[in-house]
DNA sequence: CGGTCGCTTGACATATGTCAATTTTAGTGG
DNA sequence: CCACTAAAATTGACATATGTCAAGCGACCG
């Protein structure tokens, strides 16, 4: 039933939409709708698309930019509950991509907009959503300017660990809550770290060998020991 | 006099401030203050001064994030108009300092919150400039994850070009629009592009001894050739 | 069962970093 | 205005982390 959409939706309580009362979902559920996107496929590329934003349901979502010549950098991985588009603006020269199979609640930017204007709670959830964004990006420039190939892999690996939290899909999520599936190849995590997949293959092998980590099959980790893996990641945050 | 502070304001016109009606203008006026802040300056660092927001008025605010043994990578560079802060949030892990001799227009942040709050144009404005910082800063992770020391080196005089035009205090700023001085020492300039000093004076020698560029006295600069000066950034954006 | 794809591993190349010596510029006080 | 000093920038010799190229392995899929 088209009016329950959003009622029943498992990101409610946590996306930007959590500054509508309740009393505006159903006006909410008529103009949002639900798209999936099999990993790998473009969500939006340079234009296209254009005049749509979304929440993140489930999955994960990659942004890169590209040189004229084919390298890319990866510069953002985006987790549900996070939102994706640009309301009053153009979008830019970023490429939206499914980084995992993905479910996006999207709507019109135009009345998504008119959202915006209507609720000024919702706009102040942006603003600070946006900023998350930002301080990520810029935590990034200090990983990609400043940090040796170690301590990109491991940071990345505790990033993960993070933000898969929760969506677990893992078998043995009875004692060991570090165990869990990359949502990135090891090419993808090579162009999100600025370095070569075959750089990080040697330090995933490095960390599994000082016993920090447990490599399954291909994406399947386990973190051994997350203090000493926070250590070799230099975080600043803690 | 106080009421004709934001009249006579050299970036009334392109700053957030200009959403605001002029009736609005005396109220404003009441509310800020200037508040000028040497070269090398902190503006304000981890949490401290977290209560305030500005607008550049004049200078250049470099921001930036480090590790814990010294390493620090400058993650913005903000000129006028520009506005630094974070309304609605807590001030991150973020530290702002002044490039040059910097003038700023202050504003408490729970005002400031008011007034984005009563005036709707102004807070999408402010989302409109933080989409360009996010931009900037992705744009940036392109350059410090995939590009080689000489792009980086390029894409930064153009950048400093680009943002120096108007603001410029060069002699001979009668043909020549491309003579201006780095806002930026040999040191900062390694921090913006994650390189060494080393890199940076070398790749620098490189571009002028190519005729593409000439090197006054330390900082002073003049593009010869924008367009090669183009080509050799690998510029994306046109 | 064979082919493709993603990952690992090794040998080697090189861009950039490191360390150290000079030179240039800017600042200060006589 | 001119030494004198300190800071910034340049330059050179050398080290090394990471990239490049190529081979091999294993898992998945038709």
């Amino acid at each position: 039933m088209r009016s329950n959409y959003c009622r029943t939706c498992p990101i409610r309580d946590v996306a930007l939409c959590r500054a509508l009362p309740t009393s505006a979902l159903a006006e909410l559920s008529r103009m949002a709708w639900r798209r999936h996107v099999r990993a790998g496929s473009p969500i939006f590329s340079n234009g296209a698309e254009g005049g749509i934003v979304a929440n993140i349901v489930s999955g994960a979502v990659r942004l890169s930019r590209s040189l004229g010549d084919g390298r890319t950098q990866i510069v953002g991985l985006q987790f549900p509950p996070e939102f994706i588009g640009r309301p009053f603006a153009e979008n830019g020269t970023i490429v939206a991509e499914a980084a995992t199979d993905v479910e996006l609640c999207c709507f019109s930017k135009p009345q998504f907009e008119g959202l915006l204007r209507a609720h000024r709670g919702m706009q102040e959830l942006l603003i600070q959503r946006m900023l998350q964004d930002l301080d990520h990006a810029r935590e990034w420039m200090l990983l990609l300017g400043r940090k040796t190939a170690l301590e990109r892999v491991a940071t990345l690996l505790l990033l993960c660990a993070e933000k898969m939290r929760g969506s677990n899909c893992g078998e043995e999520s009875v004692a060991d809550q570090l165990t869990f599936d990359l949502p990135l190849s090891r090419t993808e995590m090579a162009e999100y770290l600025g370095l070569t997949l075959e750089t990080v293959s040697r330090m995933l092998k490095t960390l599994a060998q000082a016993g920090i980590i447990a490599i399954h099959r291909g994406r399947g980790m386990t973190i051994l020991d997350p203090q000493e893996l926070r250590r070799r990641a230099e975080m600043v945050t803690a």
